[in-house]
DNA sequence: ATTTAGATGCAAATGATTTGCATATATACC
DNA sequence: GGTATATATGCAAATCATTTGCATCTAAAT
């Protein structure tokens, strides 16, 4: 089950499994939504009402260097999160912040460019911005999700 | 020439060619760096000494929002600019702040999965992220730029 | 030269995220 | 189960890039 694998990574890489990391997982791994930390925090009260912003930002950055968890950045000023750590991308949708999460890695840089520059890549990052079919429709903006 | 064609740009666009924003094209035009708002205003104060960084990023953000210069968001919280202001990408080192320009656009996304979601793209923002030549070998982590 | 919408400077506000520090608590060990 | 201690948390305050309010200035149209 996803929650209790990633409450073992916790374990596994010998960090202690509180109280409110297991809130924060829980929450996580019960959405498949990309959520602000803030979001995260609002969710994660009903579990464990005393749990403090700042432990849930600790917590985020922790799991997501660690790789336990996802980060992603549309560029709004506020990092999301999400269960899914493997390498993917999205669609983000401008209007109404839905996010669509793309199958496939559509980049492929060109190997000779980056060996004649000498240059190792050790990661990239891809977002693609655009309209949902909801907010597309001249009128209808989407309610901001 | 390039300084005379954005200052143009600006006129152009029924805004007024002011000291400062003559400055800041000035030094844009003068290099193909990648500048934070910080790093333009630094620059800027040798041409015109007194004007302020609220300023700066006024007119950076005018100018990046008219498409006459470019931003870039290599996601350590603050933005770039630059001349050039055509669709293009980067390879950024995370050893030196190094930037090298991609020539070719690297992304191709799978058109039927757009389609299938009625998704509209309308930009998107990749970059790759890694060593340069200097920072890779082990030792040296080259100064940062 | 006059006029005035638009631009600037300065100070203060924002807003997401981080940090310092005293207190609390998982987990290792007996 | 009880105890010790390195870790984690809560709260308040600090950061830091960027934005905003407002009085004053000025480019450029007449
Ligand atoms: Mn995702
Ligand atoms: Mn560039
Ligand atoms: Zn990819
Ligand atoms: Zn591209």
């Amino acid at each position: 089950m996803l929650r209790v694998r990633l409450k073992q990574s916790l374990a596994d890489r010998g960090y202690r499994l509180t109280r409110q990391r297991a809130a924060i997982l829980e929450v996580l791994a019960g959405t498949r939504e990309h959520l602000t930390a803030e979001e995260v925090h609002r969710r994660v009260r009903f579990l464990c009402p005393e749990l403090n912003l700042t432990t849930v930002y600790r917590n985020l950055n922790l799991m997501a260097r660690q790789k336990i968890i996802g980060r992603v950045d549309f560029g709004d000023g506020r990092a999301r999160f999400e269960a899914r750590s493997d390498h993917h991308h999205h669609l983000f949708c401008l209007g109404c912040g839905r996010v669509i999460e793309i199958p496939a890695c559509p980049v492929s840089i060109d190997e000779v460019f980056v060996r004649q520059h000498s240059f190792r890549i050790t990661e990239h990052q891809f977002e693609a911005y655009g309209y949902c079919a909801d907010c597309d429709r001249p009128g209808s903006e989407g309610a901001p999700v």
